[in-house]
DNA sequence: TCCTCTAACACTTTTGAATCGC
DNA sequence: AGCGATTCAAAAGTGTTAGAGG
């Protein structure tokens, strides 16, 4: 993809599309909810916080399905992916690459609570990602998406035919990412115009905006033991947080997904199943975007787990060596997968089978490639 | 010295239990 | 007794920034 400078903002960026919410792959069609916002952080160079204890995403990642079978049912998920192989730093109102970037956290995988739903349920309103929360903590013991600070990533959403989480991992699913949901993951924002955006459109940070605190001077800090209050919400945060769940609807979907919840959880080592190798050159492109459509091969038979035969009837375009898109008129990328398979290891695949690399590229020093689908599944 | 991270802060929004009325 | 609507306190979440630490 090409890249182009904006010159309102310090970023490389891709080319602007007509179309960039949306997408269709086979008859699965995934759309971007809140594109226009998430175009405004973008257009500037978007930052997440990421906090110990866990941060919500702002934006927060909302999508709308359609073409899915009505009464086949469905897990939806998300993770995060590195962009590229780089750490950075925020100098003199830009990004600077600071470096090679530090090694994977643990992947995590975050289910939508619904899930697993039929396709009439997910069809019928658009997804919130809303509670998704993410940490730089490596020790979370919350299910939290873990991230590295100064590290570029970008949301994956899967969708997958299964009747528990538990069986995500024998089923296909299709992938599907978006340009403008790139961002870069921060403890504390470092550009301005961020912080601006984010509290002229997050209710939460009206606090702020309206409440005359902006004037931090007056501030009385005297000494930095925890308030009453304060500690009583740690303390009911370590009641009520039992490690890897957050509280779900009681439905007996969700009944059925929080047993199946501790082995889901299990780590699972599969193979190299992102299918983005990206060039990166950060001299050119420090709005490193993942967005360009390279073909991947799905040759890779081994990687393939078959489904259980009582979802044939519902698979769709599933093993398929979908052609990639390579106009710039579709922006959101999106995949099919094989699934996983569920005793693979990342040594045993990287052996057997090698990595989705693109054609062109062939050292690159992230090496996400082996970034792990579902090592965790948390809620 | 520079850079990154953490925790405390004041405020708003969301959540959920309790209550009420039909 | 059951259900929906309303109320309200508690919980959750927000961006900023001083200070700690590497």
């Amino acid at each position: 993809m090409e890249h182009i400078s904006d010159p309102k903002s310090n970023l490389s960026m891709p080319r602007p599309t007509p179309v960039a919410d949306s997408y269709q792959q086979g008859c699965i069609r995934m759309t971007l909810e809140n594109a226009d916002l998430w175009k405004s952080f973008h257009s500037i160079g978007t930052e997440m916080i990421i906090t110990k204890h866990g941060r919500r995403m702002f934006p927060h990642c909302s999508i709308s399905l359609s073409g899915l079978q009505p009464f086949a049912n469905y897990v939806i998920m998300v993770d995060m992916v590195p962009v590229d192989s780089f750490k950075y730093k925020w100098k003199k109102e830009q990004w600077e690459v600071a470096g090679k970037a530090e090694p994977q956290p643990p992947c995590r995988t975050y289910m939508h609570p619904d899930s697993p739903a039929p396709g009439s349920h997910w069809m019928k309103q658009s997804l919130s990602f809303l509670k998704m929360k993410l940490t730089n903590n490596t020790l979370d013991q919350h299910g939290h998406i873990i991230l590295h600070s100064m590290h570029r990533y970008y949301p994956r959403f899967h969708v997958t035919q299964a009747d528990s989480p538990y069986t995500v991992r024998w089923g296909p699913f299709q992938t599907f990412s978006f340009p403008e949901t790139t961002f870069t993951a921060v403890t504390a924002y470092q550009n301005p115009k961020i912080t601006k955006l984010k509290i002229d459109h997050n209710p939460f940070a009206k606090g702020f905006r309206e409440g005359g605190t902006h004037s931090h001077s007056k501030r009385c800090r005297p000494n930095r033991s925890p308030p009453a209050k304060r500690v009583a919400l740690d303390r009911k945060a370590l009641c009520n947080s039992p490690p890897g769940l957050q509280r779900m609807p009681s439905t007996s979907q969700t009944v059925e997904t929080e047993k199946n919840q501790a082995s889901t959880q299990q780590s699972l080592k599969a193979g190299d199943l992102s299918a983005w190798a990206l060039e990166q050159d950060p001299s050119e492109s420090l709005h490193a975007e993942p967005l360009e459509r390279h073909e991947y091969d799905y040759s890779c038979e081994e990687q393939m787990v078959p489904a259980s035969m009582a979802y044939q009837p519902y698979r769709s375009a599933d093993y398929a060596r979908f052609p990639m898109h390579l106009n710039d008129a579709d922006a959101a990328l999106t995949t099919v997968h094989p699934a996983p398979h569920p005793l693979a290891t990342a040594e045993h695949n990287a052996q057997q089978h090698g990595y989705y690399h693109h054609p062109h590229h062939h050292s690159h020093a992230a090496d996400w490639s082996q970034y792990p689908l579902f090592s965790y599944s948390c809620w």
